[in-house]
RNA sequence: GUCCCUAUCGUCUAGCCUGGCCCAGGACACCGCCCUUUCACGGCGGCGACGGGGGUUCAAAUCCCCCUGGGGACGCCA
């Protein structure tokens, strides 16, 4: 199965437009324990094409996390290598000329269709029950009308020309051959109108020029895979083996979400999950060590890998679970290990910092800190003995502002004081709440008392999936009387 | 809607490739008992699954087909 001539070369691929999530952490574990196991190279790329997404601060929060669970990479943005450089926003001129030896031999074309008319077709498509996707308008353009349109456009894209018959095979290493008829395909946009490659483009170059041998990656890829087979033909190149690890689920099963589930480490890290146990958890999503025992580390996990014993069903990421086995780990710490892992971890310098302000103010004497601040350091709270819903108000109408909060939260781009504050007073004033009516619940339901510390500052502090937990947490409590 | 993937206890899974050792094993959760001045930990026990239907075979959780369920993809996102 693995090619044992030369050693594996395997890459993760981040997109930094967010907080790093646990399924980059799921990926980057089975293509470390791979490239370990064979004595490889795992390559950190950071694939920020998105001009509109990609944040710099996401990046650096990718590599904290991927370092707090003690994944390495031999080659990235931070570290270098041979075939660098390592982020795809510096690598557009390489994009280009490939684009322009697809033009050439004309495996691809420009395309000088808007937005417009590209939801126009998609939208017919759609209502006739059709497969959505481009109709080749500007592949059918004579010489002549496509030289015009390319003296006179400055923002046109490039599409890959998918064969018009027949059919493409991708081969995945643990469910074998899997066909796609050519119909099926997208005429798919490599380059976009602002000169930047789109995914597959880049993706598939970058692969090849990193001589990656295998890709691991998560299985919604799979459909994507018969363009990059046929990107990798376009150019002659031979491609890598493809590996597609299971989705991991929220407990409904549906594809893991913020909106449904924590998904960011930092939540799992701040919450007190040591990274052993996160690797062991994760490792379980999908394989399992032996028969009668699920308590393993990463070096037994590399020694006793085998790609062929993953199971493909799609694994519910349970976090009941995740604690027992934190639990586990925690009994092992050492009184050193417990008292480095509390500090570095639960009372950190950094955190207590920025909790000053916040609290400076308020506190008579130390012994008051703990208890009254309780709540920047705690999971769920207990809501039982507070009247939450404000007077006059009903509580089915209540819940419903609270549901249209927590996803305003979800959907806020930059988690600060300063937009939260916003946020709830822009929310508050479309509902047309009184103040009290609003500030004091939402108050109540992320920190469990009525004096704690600003509102806005401590939400922002305490982060976001923890405040979205509470209020979908008190939602679930609450919202079905 | 179209295409693709997938299918063992509520959940994570072992077993499936190489059919019999499986009236299906482990773990989490749940229930009970024991330990214990509390709560935990720990120990012991219990509940609990091969989605359905057809084949193939002396024999099927294991191989084949159909159905059904679940999921994913169908973006100038990755």
């Amino acid at each position: 199965m693995l090619s044992t001539v030369s050693a594996p070369r395997l890459r993760i691929a981040p997109s930094p437009t967010g907080d790093p999530h646990v399924g980059l952490a799921y990926i980057t574990l089975f293509n470390y324990v791979l490239a370990k196991k064979f004595g490889g190279k795992l390559i950190l790329r950071i694939e920020d094409t998105d001009q509109e997404r990609s944040k710099a601060s996401s990046e650096e929060l990718i590599m904290e996390s991927l370092r707090w669970l003690g994944l390495s990479w031999d080659e990235g943005p931070d570290v270098g290598g041979p075939f660098g450089p390592y982020k795809q926003s510096e690598r557009k001129a390489i994009y280009r000329t490939y684009v322009d030896k697809l033009l050439s031999s004309g495996k691809a074309y420009p395309c000088f269709c808007s937005n417009a008319r590209l939801s126009e077709v998609r939208q017919e498509q759609r209502a006739k029950g059709l497969t959505t996707g481009y109709d080749r308008h500007c592949r059918a353009l004579k010489e002549g009308e496509r030289a015009a349109l390319l003296g006179q456009s400055t923002a046109y894209t490039i599409r890959l020309a998918v064969p018009l018959g027949g059919s493409t095979t991708i081969r995945d290493e643990l469910r074998g051959p899997i066909e796609f008829t050519n119909e099926m395909i997208d005429d798919q946009i490599l380059l976009k109108s602002d000169g930047m490659p789109t995914y597959h483009l880049a993706n598939v170059v970058d692969d090849h020029l990193m001589e990656i041998t295998h890709v691991i990656r998560a299985e919604e890829w799979i459909s994507s895979t018969a363009k990059h087979k046929l990107l990798y033909q376009a150019f002659g190149w031979q491609e890598p083996q493809f590996i597609h690890m299971p989705i991991l689920r929220n407990e409904d099963k549906s594809k893991i979400s913020k909106r449904k589930n924590p998904v960011s480490l930092n939540y799992y890290r701040r919450k007190g999950i040591l990274p052993k146990t996160m690797l062991n958890f994760l490792a379980l999503m999908g394989w399992s060590y032996s028969a009668d025992n699920e308590i393993f580390t990463l070096e037994q996990m590399i020694e006793k890998f085998q790609l062929r014993d993953i199971h493909l069903g799609g694994p519910v990421f349970d976090l009941v679970k995740l604690g027992r086995l934190n639990q586990h780990y925690l009994q092992q710490l050492s009184p050193d290990e417990f008292a480095e892992f509390v500090r570095a971890e639960i009372f950190s310098t950094d955190f207590l910092k920025s909790l000053h302000p916040l609290v400076k103010d308020r506190l008579e004497v130390f012994e008051q800190f703990v208890d009254r601040n309780s709540f920047f350091f705690n999971g769920a709270l207990d809501y039982s003995a507070l009247v939450i819903v404000p007077k006059g108000k009903e509580a089915g109408e209540f819940n419903e502002g609270m549901a249209e909060l927590l996803l305003l939260l979800d959907d806020l781009y930059l988690w600060s004081e300063a937009e939260l504050h916003t946020l709830m007073e822009n929310h508050r004033a479309k509902l047309s709440w009184k103040s009290k009516d609003y500030f004091m619940p939402v108050r109540l339901i992320i920190s469990g008392r009525p004096d704690s510390p600003p509102l806005a500052a401590s939400m922002a502090l305490i982060g976001r999936e923890m405040v979205r937990f509470r209020l979908r947490d008190y939602l679930k409590k609450n919202s079905h009387i």
